[in-house]
DNA sequence: AATTATTCTTGATAAAGATCAAGAAATCAG
DNA sequence: CTGATTTCTTGATCTTTATCAAGAATAATT
């Protein structure tokens, strides 16, 4: 099995091997320096992408400072899903923090997915349901923990990613600012 | 149309009027007595329902005290999309907090839906990104929002909601206690 | 390697929100 | 209707987190 397909099949669990094999066929390489873009919001968003190498983040820019909604590593799959299914102006931003390998599906080749695996739009729904339930706990986690419990849990889940992005990042994507996770992090090492 | 196609119809924007029809057909009514349940944690959610009249509340009981998740009136849909579609044990309680009528749509209707409309999983597909593109936005007011601001947004985007529930669950949901939810309600009559 | 820019840390202070406690108001049950 | 229960409000206080500012550390650029 291939690097994708280990990504694609950890998504859509039940797909079959030789389905996995027509469907990795579909998606391309591509690479983005540190700093590129590959989605900017109000723009329409027409791929999906599966992280190999690399960082990206997903912000918003409201008001006054950037808001990091999410940032994505290898096997994690990127996309504003909402621009891409309803063929909306996008709300997020999705950049590049270090120069980073993907695997693109272009809405094309997505339409095509249907076509090359029968079951498919059972697989895909159960995926968003996964997505969903993974939002759901996040906001959980809002209503419910403190900043600190909040960073110990990403930190356990996620703590390679510590030495990869600016930590003030991660700050805004926990919901809390550098200066708090500074000082939280300086008390978690005694 | 009657008031569950108008329900139907809001959620499933392209469905054609004649498998509107079909598709209510398989929704039953029934009812929930205030204080009584529509799902409990641990246990398998084997159904989906449409509120008619009246309020459910969603809510888990971590280690001390409950959260709420969410508050469900008129139109909402409500089950545990990941316990009814999976078949895992429910994360959620759901419970009526006030008398209710519901239209439910047990499993083996919700497996009929499919049959009676072709395009059904596509516009499924729809409905759960609609669903994650709120959740989203839910917590990116967890990321860039203050408790009052949180209120405001809420308060004008469900005010009726706030003479028919005790405001402690309201407060729950939108993450402050009742204390700072009542301090912000007071301000905000000036 | 030296300069510049960015990121991280630390301290002082302010603001937001939580907690605890008690009384008022509203709701419920008999 | 009445007593009991729940919910809501208010005050006092404490904790958490944000803000502002400045220096240290790190990374990027030439």
């Amino acid at each position: 099995m291939t690097e994708l397909e280990q990504y694609i099949k950890s998504y859509f669990e039940n797909i079959q091997s030789d389905e996995l094999n027509k469907m990795s066929a579909l998606f391309e390489s591509t690479t983005l320096k540190k700093g590129g873009y590959f989605l900017k919001a109000g723009k329409h968003c027409d791929k999906i992408c599966i992280i190999q190498t690399g960082v990206l983040r997903v912000f918003a820019i409201p008001d006054k400072e950037e808001v990091t909604q999410w940032i994505a590593t290898k096997g994690y799959l990127g996309t504003d899903f909402s621009s891409f299914l309803y063929d909306t102006p996008s709300r997020w931003t999705i950049q590049a923090l270090t120069d980073t390998e993907l695997f693109t599906l272009s809405k094309p080749n997505y339409r095509k997915v249907g076509e090359v695996i029968p079951q498919w739009t059972e697989l895909e729904k159960l995926f968003l349901v996964k997505c969903f339930t993974a939002l759901e706990n996040r906001i959980f986690s809002h209503l419910s923990m403190t900043a600190e419990e909040r960073y110990n849990l990403f930190f356990t889940q996620n703590n390679d990613l510590f030495n990869q992005v600016p930590l003030k990042y991660i700050a805004s994507m926990l919901g809390m600012t550098p200066e708090t996770l500074s000082r939280i992090r300086k008390k978690a090492t005694f």
